[in-house]
DNA sequence: CGATTCTTTGATCGCTGTCAAACTCGGTGG
DNA sequence: CCACCGAGTTTGACAGCGATCAAAGAATCG
């Protein structure tokens, strides 16, 4: 990445970076953005079912999605696996790493992707310098909680067909966030890494999209899903918890 | 709180404290101790069931366990509720606040409680003069995250023995890092809110104590619990992921 | 001591996990 | 171009775990 970029690109190439927040009127000045920029570092895409970093190598660096979608996912010693989370562009990944020195968890692509590495020692150096930044930042880390949050909110729920509801309806917004079509999905990963995520036998997230097509609330194909009806998806999610 | 108080008493009392984290090495300074107290503001004792602050309210500080219990809760438009965490002392509440201005989730005493509050204004004040409080604040709410993936890995668990062992023995480890008997567990919290926390009917908890009861692994007496072959505990945990 | 809350225990049923097999799609090579 | 293959997905059958309903027992508090 040249340095000297124009700060239009850059406004436009990180648009919905985390860290960039837009959303906030909070944002940061375009002096911020450039010293910023200057501690970002593209890396080269990574193919379908890569390993961007694995579960206990040293923390080095947070990571923002760019383009494509990952998976984190914690295995235990018996190869048991448990997802934490799905990253669009730009999610942040990583953060759990600050807390002991290595990341508690492997980050995978589920697509040929291409992330932007924030190498933590420059981004420490930045936001000393950087009281926006360094407010950013937090907020970022704070909202990556929420969203762990809401994860959990979805597998508290005792009945399978609502869990997959709630999926799909937080996918349809986080893709309206990203200016895509909330209502036509394309979901990046499997039956299994969907099922593993909610806590439910990938089966039983098979059959109950069939039990939606059916319903006439989605049209399914493959990975490719169409939300038909809205409202009746948001009925299927019943006693709503509405989180951020 | 005295402004002068000296720093042994002080390392005393905030001894177990997340922002002091005496765990690690990289601690703070005596200086970076003394402005951090500044900040803190002791509050009065809360008694069991009252509200630290509620989910919606403006966000304005964080907030750490000084001694009781609290849960913290997300609640849905239908009064679905769904626990997110049990704090004791030295654990840190509010982080999710700093995202959207609004805490995310409402916190709860289950016992006679005192806490700690630690303004955000003037937090921010003191972590742009002090860069090693800063990394600490980071790390504390990077911790936090790992301990909601924690959470996660319990309820991912299909079967409900697995939930409720994991569960006791993460309870046990805490007990041992706060220098309590981590083999005599005194639950602060109902067996209703250990079902909802592990996504379980209260009756399935109730009847799973019994049955480790006859397994000989727990002694059982309303909230006291004895771990007494810690070495089938682990086993009922099974495929274990490790977290940190 | 009565009232309330929490916990335990029992009985039943349905959801969902498990095992099993058929099917679709994409890719590879003959 | 077609046959083959493997991964991923769908569908079916079945049983078991755990949710639900119900009621009794134990502890706390006024």
């Amino acid at each position: 990445m040249t340095s000297d970029l124009d700060l239009d690109e850059l406004r436009r190439s990180c648009g919905y970076c985390a860290i960039h927040d837009f959303r906030l009127p909070a944002g940061l000045s375009a002096d911020d953005l450039h010293t910023l920029n200057a501690t970002a570092r593209d890396m080269l895409p990574l193919d379908r079912g890569q390993t961007l970093f694995p579960q206990g190598r040293k923390f080095g660096a947070l990571y923002v999605v760019r383009a494509g979608a990952l998976k984190t996912f914690v295995e235990g010693s018996e190869g048991d696996v448990q997802i934490l989370g799905f990253h669009l562009p730009g999610d942040i990944m990583g953060i759990g790493g600050l807390i002991n020195e290595h990341y508690p968890c492997t980050a995978q692509t589920l697509e040929r992707s291409s992330v932007c590495e924030l190498r933590y020692a420059q981004l420490q150096e930045a936001t000393a310098n950087l009281p926006a930044l360094n407010h950013q930042l937090m907020r970022v880390i704070s909202g990556a909680l929420v969203d762990e949050q809401s994860h959990l909110v979805l597998m508290g729920k005792q009945q399978a067909q609502r869990r997959l509801a709630f999926f799909i309806r937080r996918m349809s917004d986080r893709y309206a966030r990203l200016s895509r079509d909330p209502l036509a999905l394309i979901l990046p990963m499997s039956r299994e890494d969907i099922a593993n995520y909610l806590g439910l036998a990938l089966e039983t997230v098979s059959r109950l999209f069939g039990r939606m097509e059916s319903a006439g609330v989605l049209s399914v194909n493959r990975k490719s899903v169409r939300i038909l009806r809205r409202d009746l998806l948001d009925e299927l999610c019943g006693g709503d918890i509405d989180m951020a």
